[in-house]
DNA sequence: TCGTGCTGACTGAATATTCAGTCATCCTAG
DNA sequence: CTAGGATGACTGAATATTCAGTCAGCACGA
């Protein structure tokens, strides 16, 4: 499938690195049908970070919600911690949704997309943080919930450069978790 | 100058999206002046890169250090506020910062020295904790540390791709700040 | 007149994009 | 059931565009 495709090429090359014939090639298909689905290289590019998404929600629901659905607390260190696993998947996502927000930056078209799927993403966390602690108001959670993942984001760069070992980026992440629940949970 | 325009370019366009014509005509000065001086496009980008560290670590030292030297936690705070300013100067540094650690997913050769600046900011920030909370062990406050700068680096790439205003991005550092010193201090 | 700083039109290779046409499949009138 | 027509996924060669890098030469101070 050409979004599998974009997503491996994407994660070996970057957003930038990707070239439509790489991807024809990878994909196995012609040149030409890249452009008869997507219209033309920003298209494939919007397709792929909302494929990623889905592919990311997906696992996260498959890997997670199965499990302990009777401690919220640990649904939402699993959740976060799912970011940080050594497997294809998820490095491939996590190097994709890095290069998608980098080249936002600089790229207007990608911006509301992905602010869009950012909101989405804080505001799944913020509902875990309220399972956990249903009398702490929305707006603490949301807040609390964007500084947890965008603290996911800032070490899962550093990750990916080697800056960081996976076990450390753990710990980190886990110790963030204890802080915002902690703080939450003393007013 | 050339490098202030290559600057301003790569704040504007990333360090992918730099165009050696385009570089020329904002600078006001001919195509082939920029080989002249700097070789190839490689040369422009070491330059740049370079030019931006100094103005950095220059902006710095006058920003902080000059003022509240009494004032351990404010100076901790100044630190890492400074980094939410929107300033040209900020601004193009923030986002030169975020394109190489971007570029370092896969380009090798970047990785070490990134890695190195990564750790001498994680370590001064441990300090400015350390001055702060003397009596923490320096592990936790490295720990706290690492995950201030890492959160740094997520919320300004989500300032610099308009998911978050400067307000918010502010507001939750310092929450951030708060929340660790409140975890160490209770130790 | 020589050297140095500089110009900007130009080139070639890498890429993106287009387009005319093939092929399998499904629908429908006879 | 069946010829033929409509559909849409797909191809790949042709064409357009983009860019780093080159080069012949101008201007001017020493």
């Amino acid at each position: 499938m050409i979004m599998e495709a974009a997503a491996r090429l994407i994660a070996r090359r970057g957003v930038r690195g990707l070239r439509i014939e790489e991807l024809a090639a990878e994909a196995g298909v012609s040149n030409g049908l890249i452009y008869y689905h997507f219209k033309d290289r920003a298209g494939v590019l919007r397709a792929t970070l909302e494929f990623i998404n889905n592919r990311a929600e997906r696992y996260t629901a498959e890997h997670v919600a199965a499990e302990h659905l009777a401690d919220p607390r640990a649904v939402l260190e699993q959740t976060l911690l799912l970011e940080f696993q050594d497997t294809a998947e998820v490095r491939e996502n996590s190097t994709a949704w890095g290069e998608l927000r980098a080249s936002a930056m600089f790229d207007v078209l990608l911006r509301a997309d992905l602010a869009e799927a950012t909101r989405v993403w804080d505001g799944e966390v913020a509902d875990l943080i309220a399972a956990v602690l249903p009398a702490v108001p929305g707006d603490r959670a949301l807040e609390a919930a964007q500084r947890l993942t965008a603290l996911l984001e800032g070490l899962s760069g550093r990750w990916l450069s080697e800056g960081l070992t996976l076990d450390r980026a753990r710990a980190l992440i886990l110790g963030a978790i204890d802080g915002e629940l902690d703080a939450l949970g003393r007013v």
